[in-house]
DNA sequence: GCCAACGTTGGC
DNA sequence: GCCAACGTTGGC
C-alpha cells in the first residue's frame, strides 16, 4: 500500500506546468529546509503518491498528483554557495537536508482550491486545512486522499 | 501589503 | 533552558 502526501510549491518558483515540461516529467524536490518536513521526506517510499499543491497562488489549490520515484537522498543544493537553498551547516560529509524525486502522474482537470476543501465532510482533521498550517511536506490520510480524488473526478 | 502563526537564533 | 527578537510562510 502506498502512503499519501501533499507537497507545496509556489507556482512562481516551480509550477505543475513546469513539472509537465521537465524531462521525463520528473523533478527532484529540493529546498525543503524544515526539520519536520524533512522527516516526512525521509519517510517516503517509491510508489507513494502526493498531491501537488500551489501555495501563494491565486487561488491556492491542489493542482495534480505526483508519484515518488526515488526515495530520500542528500539535497546537494545545500552545499552550493550561491544557491538559494545553500546552508553552510550542511556538508557532503554530513548532509542535513534531503530530497526525493517525483514524477507527474496527473494534472487535475479542475484545480481543487483550498477554499473548496473547507467544510468538506471527512477533511476536518486535514493538516492543510489547519489554521496557520505551514508545513510544506505533509502526510495525507487515505480517507482524505480518496475524498479529494473523488471530488476531483480523478482516477489514480 | 497585512499579519497570524510558526520556527530559529542567540543572549542571558 | 528561557524567551525576546527576528525571519519566513502563506492565506487573505
Amino acid at each position: 500500500m502506498p502512503a499519501y502526501w501533499l507537497l507545496k510549491s509556489e507556482p512562481s518558483t516551480f509550477s505543475i506546468e513546469d513539472l509537465a515540461r521537465s524531462p521525463k516529467r520528473t523533478t527532484c524536490w529540493e529546498g525543503v529546509r524544515n526539520y519536520q518536513a524533512r522527516n516526512f521526506l525521509r519517510s517516503m517510499s517509491v510508489g507513494d503518491l502526493a498531491f501537488f499543491y500551489h501555495s501563494n497562488a491565486d487561488p491556492p489549490a491542489i493542482v495534480g498528483i505526483v508519484e515518488v520515484v526515488k526515495a530520500a537522498y542528500p539535497d546537494y543544493y545545500a552545499w552550493q554557495p550561491g544557491s538559494r537553498y545553500f546552508d553552510d551547516k550542511s556538508s557532503e560529509q554530513n548532509p542535513r537536508w534531503v530530497m526525493v524525486d517525483v514524477r507527474l502522474h496527473k494534472v487535475l482537470r479542475t484545480p481543487r482550491s483550498l477554499e473548496s476543501l473547507r467544510g468538506v465532510k471527512g477533511l476536518e482533521k486535514m493538516e492543510l486545512l489547519r489554521r496557520g498550517s505551514r508545513l510544506s511536506v505533509q502526510p495525507v490520510r487515505e480517507s482524505e486522499w480518496e475524498i479529494i480524488v473523488r471530488l476531483s473526478g480523478a482516477t489514480v
